[in-house]
DNA sequence: TACATTTCCGAAAACGTTTGCGGTTACGTT
DNA sequence: AACGTAACCGCAAACGTTTTCGGAAATGTA
């Protein structure tokens, strides 16, 4: 009732479960005659192979492991979607985890993950990770790891990620164009790659245009939800000098700070700019609609899995491989003063 | 190197490996002082189970399967965040699918999990999805199911869900308070059962308030997302009498007819009022807000997933048990015309 | 005919666990 | 001394595959 096996099968055809499985899988000791009676009794019994016994056998299994954040965040959920696809095409089942932002529990997980055999592991890392023990430690086991989205560095995997600097460089410069010049940094937390490349976008193109770099306006929040955004617009409130124009870590924090500017009175985009980091859906919902840089959340989960499984393909031969996917900048009312 | 098994414990400590899976278990056979051994040789050479072994003997594994319709959508992303919760406190890991809302995928995910020998299936089924075989052929495997959100009847199965009828009812009410008399109802899909419920509860409160059903105003569009909206709002701009309200069966369907109308020039909520299911993040976010059914995602996920353990925990007595989440009605901008 | 070669297949071990059953000890009871 | 009974542990089978090795039959070669 429950499952066929290949001993099963073999009992129906009067042969051994040695020769069903090569016939199965088109080994050219078996001949033709026998891997077609095979292939008929397969399909007439429904035959399907157990992937844990696979899996036990082979020490390794068809299930990619992805460990974000948090599964919530429309863009990790995105990426996710993407990677389920082509997981989906190639044969694989996804197991996916969340670090919730935290150094242990992302432990926790790529443990438990190697545990259960998996192929390879999709990660992103929490904002609390410095240390990359964990992903050695993956890779000493051979269980290949591509990073995406935010990678830590020094460390021999594929990664997938946008070019923060390019990016954060293009809206910064856009602010100023439009005639912004106290331009202030809302950022995640300090140490983390993604933060500390869009942070430089930003000071060089403060630089290369000639506007000035106000440390007091640049504040780590230590966060990335829309709670942290209001906390930074809170920060904002309170100083002498506010900015004019502020670049955030991502959209949620972009919209929480836009929130808590509208509480306070303030106009947007006339007393102050916002930009975030996404193109979430909600970028195009509040009113002004807020200007962000459009990642390819999709594309990025497609082109990490697509990644990994090629690694899974060539093996040994594999080297890493850094894909930058291209950026565009979606200038939208939150940012475009008129008149200047 | 890779990792310590039983047999290399047992070796170390020069007894069984049954001992040692004794030991480990607490078998009332083992002594005291072997347990301890054991206890201590493990937790030194850092041994862990191998869950893939495990599940090939006992028939199952700490896994627990989720099929969603979508991931990407907030709805679903954040229910998917309360499963994990509550299965990662349990030891178990969550495998996620996607049906894009065929049924066809859903049937393929479904096989592919019970292949794997999940411990349970969490699932919202897909708009598709009208037939049951597939979920009746995972009871029949003994692979307890827990359905949530969107349900099939007739299933002895945990059900997690919130009571569409009286939500609906509620906000048809407020509707007809604020002085809304052509009330639209802009449905995902006929036939099932999340939809019908909330037409009847919709049905009901125009009945019981002397409000008049106009059947043109009742809209299928055949799907759940923003465009499904839009192509709502474009049927709702083509007919002479356009409602002067309209109940939509979810929030990205509400929000893009909320676009769609506003770039006819049409004020909300003025010439007409919009509500929206779910009480997702972007409700909040168009101005005016969206008026929307609050539904408690993460707990409904949390629900569901505390649901299977107990099923799991309580094996062949289990009697299937459906919870009902209360929804809260919020009401907002888009629907709250001043002085009726 | 005798041998070498090819073609096809099966036995058995292995992957890392769990568990029924049986076997040793050690102890207490007649 | 002889036995029954705990207490403790190991053997081996089992879960469903894959794979190494070798064997038998069929075919080719001398």
């Amino acid at each position: 009732m429950a499952h066929m096996t290949l001993k099963d099968l073999a009992g129906k055809l009067g042969i051994s479960a040695s020769t069903v499985s090569r016939a199965l899988h088109d080994h050219p000791d078996i001949s033709d005659k026998t891997k077609e009676a095979v292939m008929a009794a397969a399909k007439k019994y429904g035959y399907q192979p157990n992937p844990i016994a696979q899996s036990l056998k082979k020490q390794s299994s068809k299930v990619i492991g992805v460990i974000v954040p948090e599964i919530r965040h429309n863009f990790f959920a995105t990426v996710i979607s993407g990677i389920e696809e082509v997981a989906y095409d190639a044969g694989y089942i996804i197991m996916v985890c969340q670090s919730n932002e935290t150094l242990q529990r992302e432990i926790m997980t790529t443990k438990a993950l190697a545990a259960n055999r998996v192929a390879g592991i999709l990660m992103a890392i929490s904002l609390e990770t410095t240390s990359n023990d964990h992903m050695r430690a993956l890779m000493r086991q051979g269980i290949p790891l591509v990073q995406f989205d935010r990678v830590v560095n020094g460390l021999e995997t594929g990664k997938v990620v946008i070019d923060d600097f390019r990016a954060a460089y293009k809206m910064t410069s856009h602010l100023i164009d439009r005639g912004y010049r106290r331009i202030g940094f809302l950022a995640g937390r300090e140490g983390i790659s993604m933060n500390r490349l869009r942070f430089n976008g930003y000071l060089q193109a403060l630089k290369n245009h000639g506007a000035t770099f106000y440390p007091e306006l640049n504040i780590n929040i230590g966060g990335c939800r829309g709670s942290h955004g209001r906390a930074g617009a809170e920060e904002y409130l309170k100083i002498d000098n506010p900015p004019d124009a502020v670049l955030c870590i991502n959209d949620p924090v972009a919209v929480g700070a836009f929130c808590r500017f509208r509480e306070a009175g303030w106009r947007i985009p006339e007393d102050i700019a916002l930009a975030g980091f996404s193109g979430s859906p909600e970028s195009a919902l509040i009113d002004p609609a807020l200007s962000s840089v459009a990642q390819p959340a999709f594309e990025m989960g497609k082109a990490a899995a697509t990644l990994l499984l090629k690694q899974l393909k060539e093996k040994e031969n594999f080297r890493p491989e850094t894909i930058t996917l291209e950026t565009e900048l979606l200038i939208r009312g939150s940012s475009y003063k008129e008149g200047v």
